[in-house]
DNA sequence: CCTATCTCTGACAACGTTGTCCACTCCATC
DNA sequence: GATGGAGTGGACAACGTTGTCAGAGATAGG
């Protein structure tokens, strides 16, 4: 007798008895295929018959397993979002944004946070093409993505964004980093500061590189030099900003000086700023990169380059969308503009 | 010759030509099987053998497909989130130390918005136990969660965070809302605020119910009245929070008087009041339930409530895991403490 | 030299669904 | 009463993987 190999009745399989298409074909006393047609709506399927399967459906509590769906289908309406981290107040409103066009599209969206760790966002990119997601958003933390290329060939939409893709072609969706950057510093210049310092994310980031190379650029339109006290790249933690904010602020190790305002490269290095700031007797103006919430509502309100995080995601969301549906373009990259918010913090005058 | 139905070869399938391990094997010169052995990494495979296979495996880029996979194997290695909105600063943390309880267990977060829509709940919860996860973190919008009876009978595990599940027995993880208002309008009362108003969410939500419950005991328990124009529920959009505020500020529709002094029932209706209160000549107390970034570099400072969200995601993750792991306990409910934390605004005398 | 034991390998079925295709019923028509 | 067609229903294979089990060699022992 082999049967008594199986251990599980064909009704009540698994520890979670799950009722199955044949389960229900069996209650409603129809076939298999006629139960398929009932759960997707297909036609050729007598009201009388639809109503006993329906029944059986709901009696047994079944519901259609989309893992064999899928597994038949090939597609299966899900895509993946690899980030740097989820509860990030700029990262958020992006993954939100990425949601709702996946939904629009019936799909679900699957993510993961990479820890601004390259290999663990290859990992996490990988196990979502293992799970075949139809497509994948990217805000890249390595600085190496052609581990994706058999991915991308195979079939699976890939979009990046915020930072574009390395050693590899593929859609972007960015922010002008570098334009606003200089805006930002620019800004300051024209409020009458000459020493002025950036506080940004490791170089190895590319906006991070864009916004110091946007940060030289308006210096050096204003032929004003940089001293090299007054640039501090590294991870965005509030011991190393904190430390390299009073650093700067007291001149230590500069032959050029203090300086009298900052351009800080996000919105972490902003608040870890804002803090020092607020601790301290003279003002000293600042520009922040990326708006963020009650801004507008601190002493004095902070004058920031602002984003649009959620219209980032929208647009990778739509370019992704746009792939799978079968555009054969070539890869672009979308740039948006960023927007300086003047609101006081900006305009303060130099100190000494 | 029925065989001119199949388009594809067996070698490449579909649009995105994907690999198979029947290739891998065919390729390897050895059995599917095999083939499966060294992917998964079980024993009884010749060093020689395995070489082959894996010379395959990279020459033609496969990588396992999991929808076989868990087909197969029954479980999914993945857990899925349903909350009100991935990009609210409360929940983001939430769902990220979730997504971390995961990580730690193998599996994938997938994630929903739910918009604070009930049916919308349930779509998403249901489309997750569609793909067959393994668990379901469940932050409810709606009233009635019996559509998930039959899932949870099947053996999808389930936990409810900050407001429990309603008509079914399920784990829940809660803070303690009504000791927390309680304890802000006590604070409040304590410097000297007879007339205090109460800003909340939509009252079918448990925490806003709970919030306003413990906000009349810390009156009652004072011997003070309670103005029907002092307390506010409804939606936290900031049109109706602002008309709300200001209605009470001046003390319109009121017999008793305006209000000295604020408690706000989450962090939206927060930010929005300490807009309103920013533009007021006259100072009024505050007291926010949810702690959030920045608060205590305003004018002034705003004394919160505090909850922790990244530890009600963690703690639901492991009582997740816990069930999955087939403990057979009881439903529980896990309410953590909230923390006052005064900073200033709750500390302002009242004005008249 | 034959058997017993062990290691390695592969054929086959099964997971739960959907697509293809054929069979049957029922009615209207000739 | 046979014929045709439309309308239903169901048998079967396939999706890509894993578990079971048995077969094929190799080695050692009698």
């Amino acid at each position: 007798m082999a049967d008594t190999a199986r251990p599980a009745r064909s009704s009540r399989r698994r520890y979670g008895l799950r009722p199955t298409m044949k389960d229900v074909a069996a209650r409603a006393g129809v076939g298999l295929k006629t139960v398929s047609r009932v759960v997707n709506g297909e036609p050729g399927v007598t009201p009388d018959t639809e109503r006993r399967v329906r029944e059986a459906i709901t009696a047994l509590g079944f519901r259609r397993n989309d893992s064999a769906r899928i597994l038949r289908k090939g597609r299966t309406a899900s895509v993946g979002l690899v980030l740097e981290d989820l509860a990030d107040p700029f990262y958020a409103p992006l993954s939100r944004a990425v949601e709702e066009v996946a939904r629009a599209h019936g799909a679900l969206l699957i993510n993961g946070s990479s820890a601004e760790d390259g290999e663990r966002e290859r990992e996490l990119a990988l196990a979502l093409c293992a799970r075949r997601v139809d497509g994948l958003v990217i805000i890249p933390a390595g600085d190496d993505h052609r581990y994706l290329e058999p991915e991308i060939s195979a079939g699976v939409a890939t979009v990046f964004v915020d930072r574009p893709a390395a050693r590899i072609e593929a859609d972007a969706v960015l922010s002008d980093s570098f334009t606003g950057a200089r805006e930002g510093v620019a800004h300051l210049i024209a409020h009458g500061h000459r020493r002025i310092g950036f506080i940004g994310d490791l170089p190895r980031i590319h906006t991070a590189a864009e916004r110091l190379r946007g940060y030289r650029a308006a210096m050096a339109e204003a032929g004003l030099a940089v001293d090299g006290s007054w640039v501090a790249l590294g991870p965005t933690g509030p011991g190393r900003v904190r430390a390299d904010a009073e650093r700067m602020l007291v001149g230590r190790g500069s032959a050029a000086g203090p300086v009298t305002a900052l351009l800080t490269g996000n919105n972490r290095v902003t608040v870890t700023v804002v803090r020092v700031l607020a601790g301290l007797e003279r003002r000293v103006a600042l520009v922040g990169f990326d708006d963020f919430e009650l801004a507008d509502l601190l002493t004095p309100p902070v004058t920031v380059v602002a984003q649009e995080p959620a219209l980032l995601g929208r647009r990778a969301g739509e370019l992704l969308f746009r792939r799978l549906e079968g555009s054969g373009e070539e890869p672009r990259r979308v740039v948006l503009p960023t927007r300086l918010i003047p609101r006081g913090s900006g305009e303060v005058p130099p100190h000494s």
